[in-house]
DNA sequence: CAGGCTATAATGTATAGTCATATACTCGAC
DNA sequence: GTCGAGTATATGACTATACATTATAGCCTG
């Protein structure tokens, strides 16, 4: 009921914007998940009464931040995320440690489903207790472990987690199934392994570690917090920056050739 | 006389692609400085023999990427690079300092000017020695060390940087006023303060801190190279990701200095 | 000279087309 | 059934134009 409401942050005063925050909002919030073919050029001209170019530039601009990949006669396609998070490049641990050439492996070294405590509830941003799924899982490489991951899932959010015993997947890329696109929130800081985690990763207690702590939300609410806490010299964070890729937009377009689900 | 090359990485096909290929590189390289007004579109239309469209839309791309600032009546101008590179916010370390609510000083303990070694070179990608300036600072957080600074300056890319005292501005800083707009690659780990790192830093040696390497380059070759070591626990790394700025284009045109509220 | 008004110059939004190009799909030849 | 040619279709590039918006610069008045 937004109705006369004060002038301070007006909807979307042009068409343009309508488009876009309605796609966006679509694909970020899951409403439209990766792969999937949102309504071609023409459709949006009707649905939104706009010329062509008009919704052309919008999608244009959704294809460039990497949202969408459009194909000519295909159609646009909402894009798959981890071709896009290339800022900040953190990838799928496996893949990390097959860039090393060494053999991946992972357990769950402990699964818990409870509520959301009250520290945990800030992250959450909300106001009652949420069900959660507390994991945490060992990342291997070879015979040395990796990574230790301390995870945290929103099961309001996710429920199909409570039933996921994750020893195929690990949870992050199970996660990135489910929940293709979102916001993400990484703080990164080096600290001390404390006992457990020492124990865990095998190292001694006081050994400097990576710590990178995730956030991960759509629209509505936080979907999951990770904890991933690595072996000091053992890992390195890259994130490279540059304005507009060099590439031309053809390279841009027809990324992951074969991919294409096919939903509503 | 580009007759009938074969069709690998061929340069611009489209008008639209030399105009942003040219613009951008112009900004990168620093032939157009921060703030500098760039040609209007009347004069871009002419230069390039294309409709206004054509050139608006790049520029309409160039200041959604963040590499110009659009104003109406005014013209169009490259923007000022640290309102962009929110995507991993590594800011002014006094800035950091003061929203810590500490007092800020500095201090030069090394300046040494020499060649550049030959695991430099990898890093600068030349092919013989460059000069180069060597310095450590130390930056100060009220009585306590703050972050410690190793930094190399390629004097071929900023000769200035030969007779610069550094007294009054750190050398990022005073950078970051000749070489606005650069390429940024940065390595992030944990690490054990090393015995000069510790007594620099007035820690105990093996101390775990947070270490970030970041290469600056423009399009020619790498301007600095630097190392910033930080206690432990003293820092935090955070990084926010958001596809398309849920802001509306209109927040986005005349961002003021004051803006950028925290992310979490 | 301060304060306001206006003309103007630049961008911003949008329309309505043309022609080009890539490609999914169909259909026919084999 | 498979391969290949042709066709339909959706995007891609671009033009030409119109009107809206807004900030600057200069003018005009008191």
């Amino acid at each position: 009921m937004r109705t006369s409401r004060p002038r301070t942050k007006q909807g979307p005063r042009f068409i343009h914007e309508r488009i876009l925050a309605d796609i966006q909002g679509k694909i970020l919030s899951g409403r439209w998940a990766a792969g999937c073919r949102i309504p071609i050029e023409q459709e949006l001209m009707k649905q939104y009464q706009c010329s062509r170019m008009t919704v052309s530039k919008v999608l244009t601009r959704l294809a460039h931040a990497g949202l969408i990949v459009r194909r000519r006669k295909a159609g646009s396609f909402v894009g798959h995320p981890h071709s896009q998070s290339a800022v900040l490049d953190i990838p799928d641990i496996k893949v990390e440690v097959a860039a090393l050439d060494l053999p991946y492996s992972y357990g769950v070294l402990h699964r818990h489903k409870r509520r959301s405590s009250r520290e945990e509830r800030e992250i959450f941003g909300k106001d009652g207790a949420v069900p959660m799924l507390e994991l945490d899982c060992l990342h291997m490489a070879g015979e040395q472990p990796f990574c230790l991951e301390q995870r945290l899932i929103n099961l309001q959010a996710v429920p199909e987690a409570a039933s996921e015993t994750f020893a195929e997947l690990a949870p992050g890329a199970w996660l990135r199934r489910r929940v293709p696109w979102m916001l993400a929130e990484h703080r990164i800081r080096a600290a001390a392994a404390e006992p457990e985690a020492a124990a865990a990763l095998k190292i001694k207690p006081r050994t400097p570690c990576l710590v990178i702590e995730r956030t991960t939300r759509d629209v509505a609410s936080a979907i999951t917090f990770v904890r991933l806490i690595y072996p000091g010299n053992l890992h390195e964070l890259v994130a490279s920056f540059m304005p507009i890729a060099a590439v031309s937009d053809a390279d841009l377009r027809d990324r992951s050739p074969a991919s294409r689900a096919r939903s509503g």
